[in-house]
DNA sequence: TAAATAGTGTCTCTTAGACAATATTAT
DNA sequence: ATAATATTGTCTAAGAGACACTATTTA
């Protein structure tokens, strides 16, 4: 009987704390960035780490990272997926937290940061130029992150998240370019993007500078997730 | 000041309890098996769950895994890999209930479940042939166990837990084809992973039975993990 | 007509998949 | 010899990657 009750009564046990993080990635003058706040308290305070917080007692996992998305950020239209749980017994000085991190792409554009009193500072980094010391371990997830999103690149059609609705086929290789860091051949992506039948070609160009205006895209309305 | 100390101290945040469970998978009489516990108590008492349990304040995830992999069975030179954490509030009737779950592969000889005393009963089920209903969300994490264990057949070296250290290449082509319920071209599964150059032949031959003995292989000490 | 970016096609090499005959062992 | 599984090669089609020229626009 007592043996049972031990079982059954969930308040024997000791309970870590569980955080949500978020790894917001964009696409803003030409390289890939993500969203860091400066921290107004301790622990590691005045140190720049990623959005995030305290799971509340009744809100879904997914719900506390979409809610912290929303407070750093006015975007709709969000792609989040969860990344990844780090449970390291010291990550946090203060004592067990463990933390269930996530990934958002939103779109370049519209991007409005919020006012927000409980940090010091809100700020988009280039991914390939962070601050030197992160709080926590969010140097890990950062770097867990990048590797997640560059092969979403290859198979998944997730990444047209960053860019706005229309697009032109040069944008859409600067983002495949910035992402892995790398140039790609121009032809053989076309023939590549164009052999995957995902996108619908629009009546309509963009003009910007002094030459051949470029033709307009956009992602099918039901085109596949996963390629 | 007493704002900071609502951000500093950690107390004051409700904490939901933190779970692991973990998807044992062993391949057994030519099936893809996995470890499931019965319950000896409520909730979902009388009902298969997968093995699992909460995590000590003191003890990484990782650990909290391993340990409780080890409580089950006595085996070593396990693979362990981090699936996902379900964070669903209404999945454990008790209350928040946060778990993070693992799957791990291990190696189909010496098998050796220990006794329990606090599970009614401990068996292998088939991948293909599960209870009917399971404890909690458990049926979700085990589909999703059976997709990423696919997944990594095409890429990782990982499932080579699965067998003993020296194996018949058609024993592992039986992996492939349990892990991926189809069958696979013998001559085109051969070739591709000669190509890939994993393996080593051995002098030694395997017979079971009257007909031409097989060749057996090991995987190379320092073969890639992801290919 | 100059400057700047958009847009396009071919060749080669590698890889995936379809497909069937011979080799070796024990009884 | 028979039964049973092991072992091996070729052909074709599709896709990846290297590579350079023409088209269209504005000033």
């Amino acid at each position: 009987m007592e043996e049972k009750r031990k079982h059954y009564d969930i308040s024997n046990y000791e309970k870590p704390l569980v955080t949500v993080d978020i790894v917001i990635f964009t696409i803003k003058d030409h390289d890939l960035k993500i969203l860091l706040v400066k921290r107004k308290y301790e622990p590691f305070k005045g140190y720049w780490a990623l959005p995030g917080g305290f799971v509340r007692t009744k809100e879904p996992l997914e719900n506390a990272a979409m809610r912290e998305l929303h407070e750093e950020t006015n975007v709709e239209d969000v792609y989040l997926e969860q990344l990844y749980s780090f449970g390291e017994v010291t990550r946090d000085p203060r004592g067990r937290v463990i933390t269930v991190s996530y990934f958002a792409l939103i779109n370049s554009e519209h991007l409005d940061l919020k006012a927000r009193t409980d940090v010091e500072d809100v700020n988009w980094f280039s991914m390939y130029n962070l601050p030197k010391e992160l709080a926590f371990d969010h140097k890990k997830i950062l770097n867990y992150a990048l590797t997640r999103l560059r092969n979403k690149l290859d198979y998944t059609t997730a990444t047209f998240q960053l860019l706005p609705k229309r697009f032109t086929l040069t944008e859409l290789q600067k983002v495949y370019e910035i992402i892995l860091n790398k140039s790609v051949d121009k032809r053989n992506f076309r023939k590549k993007i164009k052999s995957l039948n995902l996108l619908i070609e629009t009546k309509e160009t963009k003009m910007d500078g002094t030459h051949r205006p470029a033709r307009l895209y956009l992602l099918k309305k039901n085109a596949p997730f996963i390629i």
